[in-house]
DNA sequence: AATTAAATCAAACGACCGTTTAAATTTCAC
DNA sequence: GTGAAATTTAAACGGTCGTTTGATTTAATT
């Protein structure tokens, strides 16, 4: 899907405004405004507002499978050093993304979209990668074998969702207050990465 | 604050349906009609449509320091069991109250919300009761030192609140549609509890 | 029983909404 | 340069929204 300017600068507006108001919150006034485009322009190019959001997620849904099969496969890192890697890139894209991520937990709580059957596939396709990987070490010897794979994959989308989701408060409780937007951000998706690993370190390692 | 009868249908009916559909998407006509009430109704009772979504955090944010206190206090117990209740109690909380917590999660996501200063001060007590029983037991030698615990926090919100958010999808990942509603919450109150222990446990302990 | 206060109602208000319309303008292809 | 196609525009449409209004009904008080 090739999109012009106009388009592109519609999605972004979009995509802004529905992370920070939700879809119903905002108009195709708000989002035309922002984009410097006339609101006609929002059906003439996407059909309807529905439709809007719906080409924002399918641009999205970048399926992040082939970087995940990457990471996990790579036979140069041993699989804890694989693990490290997944937690560290899972963590970063979505804290280097919280327009889209936001709206994506707006998605999922919502349960009347039309989005969610694409979300389900995407998390699925995600899901069997990992538990893949997880399984192969387990053979293999170098995890603990009475783990829950899928819970473990919740934690590590629960917790980073919710350090994205309340950077803010979670902020105000570290005293962080001096820090920079960008600052901020880098020291969430370090420390989140370092507590995940050494949480799931904890429950699939044989202790040294 | 006393409510008549009507207040508490209308109460009821506007958090059910906030919770599905979010502040923006559920219409004053909705709410009534759900309620079986006059639209005016809610301006008359609560002033505005605002006041009322405030009106149902100030009722449902019923401060559970008193309830951790008392947990986290109870001498009978081990360290390692208290945090076990600690879990145990979140956990249960949390997915018994599926909509306000929906509420909730849509109001943490949502940065201009007037209740967001009410819900950051209710966390920070929480995390407080939570730190100085870590804190407590880590200076007696029952929990490791290097623990974050606004992090381990975090873990257990977002996880829980991952879980109780996309139930129906994890329903689907684990072939559980066989399962009704109640069923299924109880299936998840314990996975969930169980696998937080699991996680605390492994990185608060020394190995056995 | 009469009066006052509270609750309820249907209708209305002014505002906002997403989408459409028809005309105007711009761009493209020949 | 011309005509067709695409894009853009301002206005309009029909609908929904939260709140208010004033009349009516019900409940409480004297």
């Amino acid at each position: 899907m090739e999109y012009n300017q106009k388009q592109l600068s519609i999605l972004e507006s979009a995509e802004k405004l529905f992370a920070l108001h939700g879809f119903h919150a905002t108009s195709v006034r708000d989002i035309a405004h922002e984009a410097g485009v006339n609101i006609a322009m929002i059906s003439y190019y996407f059909g309807s507002k529905e439709k809007l959001i719906e080409s924002i997620f399918l641009k999205r849904i970048i399926t992040w499978k082939a970087t995940l099969t990457e990471t996990l496969a790579d036979t140069s890192k041993s699989y804890v050093e694989r693990l490290e890697s997944l937690v560290e890139r899972f963590v970063r894209r979505i804290m280097s993304n919280p327009c889209f991520n936001l709206m994506m937990m707006r998605a999922q709580i919502q349960a009347d979209i039309a989005v969610n059957e694409l979300i389900h596939e995407n998390k699925k396709e995600a899901y069997e990668v990992i538990r893949a990987f997880i399984s192969e070490g387990q053979e293999k010897g170098h995890f603990k074998k009475n783990v829950d794979v899928l819970m473990m994959v919740t934690t590590l989308t629960g917790t980073t969702n919710h350090i994205m989701s309340t950077r803010h408060h979670f902020q105000r409780m570290s005293n962080l207050e001096h820090l920079t937007d960008s600052e901020l951000q880098e020291y969430l998706i370090i420390h989140t990465s370092n507590h995940l690993k050494n949480l799931f370190k904890a429950i699939l390692l044989h202790e040294a």
